[in-house]
DNA sequence: CTCATAAGTCATCGAACGCTGACTTAGGGA
DNA sequence: TCCCTAAGTCAGCGTTCGATGACTTATGAG
């Protein structure tokens, strides 16, 4: 028996959510499955949260851009495979939290969660480098590729996508990315002080 | 009042599935919705196909595999885009029969369909374009950018792609294709006897 | 017209859903 | 130790879900 900790209950919650959310989207998650995952009376839900909604909403907040911006900027597209690719999501059930999403996609709210989301991580910062006429659709067209990896590795689970690792990948990205945006792009992102 | 006709009726419950299943997902869908949308007694779905699921099955039993294989070998990636971005889906609630499924994917049996119709359609189908050592994983990387493109479209809805044809698609697709597959491909479909 | 049959309707089931308000219990300050 | 408060429990509400079986009605063959 744990001691009565609003705050690690909470989080616990919260946790259980974030993985059911992901694995299952919201229609197919209740709060009863949430409740049990985490050793945790149903009601307490809403108490602490208001509404499943709201616990949706909180739960997959995304709390964490990672750095994207930070480095040089001809590693920015390796970075963002990186993220997709060799970050550990298990807090997400394992999957990217905007494949994740798709999965909750009905939901006009969701939408726009993904929305906002793919256009502030992805094109936005790919944009800038894309340069000349179409540079909106070509930063488009390397979101694209980068949700599809995601969707690809963990909903329709194809064989290489799914073993490969960043650093597999790395040629091609920076032959895909240096072609549409019309300039050179790395493939890898340079470790410091890491053994190459 | 129309007449009593079967056929005409699991037709008019069929069509009202697909459009709902892809708009809203297999979850956020009742078999009371489908029923109203195409003005038929909710308890014939059941006799006419059983149960809910039996229903999403047949509803996205995939009927159409666009002839993808007929053509030169060089256009094969532009025709892939061309049944993304400009064939009409009005049938399948206006999205991708692949996106919409995407929405879901949180059911095992989805998720296989997904699979199957994503290696049949699009990875088998440039694995042997791609040639060299990682011609899996070449193929499976321009194929989640078809996936992808369908996604941000009809999903997460992004200004230049979703008001973009195949034709202004079509130089960065002779670009990322060429490169990504080692050989020459072009961006668009010859039209035979259509003026350019 | 008759009437057997197939097409379509109706009432309703049990289960699961999100959610609520009243209740019980643990735990630290006095 | 007492006891107030906050954390957690419980029974159950109203609704909707997928699904069933008995019923009614239209229709074409004879």
């Amino acid at each position: 028996m744990q001691k009565r900790d609003r705050e690690a209950t909470r989080a616990r919650l919260l946790k259980a959510a974030r993985q059911r959310f992901a694995r299952e989207g919201y229609d197919a998650t209740s709060v009863r499955d949430i409740a049990r995952d985490s050793g945790v009376d149903a009601t307490l839900i809403f108490r602490y949260f208001g509404s499943k909604k709201q616990l949706f909403d909180q739960a997959t907040a995304a709390d964490l851009p990672p750095d994207l911006l930070e480095g040089p900027r001809e590693e920015l597209v390796a970075r963002m495979v990186r993220t997709v690719v060799d970050h550990d999501w298990t807090e997400y059930g394992g999957e990217h939290p905007l494949v994740a999403m798709l999965r909750s996609s009905a939901h006009e709210d969701a939408r726009q969660r993904i929305r906002k989301e793919v256009c502030r991580t992805y094109v936005d910062a790919l944009r800038d480098l894309a340069e000349g006429e179409d540079a909106e659709l070509r930063a488009e067209l390397l979101s694209a590729w980068m949700v599809g990896i995601g969707v690809l590795r963990s909903v329709v689970a194809t064989p290489a996508l799914s073993d490969a690792r960043a650093a597999d990948l790395a040629p091609h990205i920076a032959t895909v990315a240096t072609a549409l945006l019309g300039r050179p792009m790395s493939g890898t992102v340079d470790q410091k002080g890491e053994p190459g």
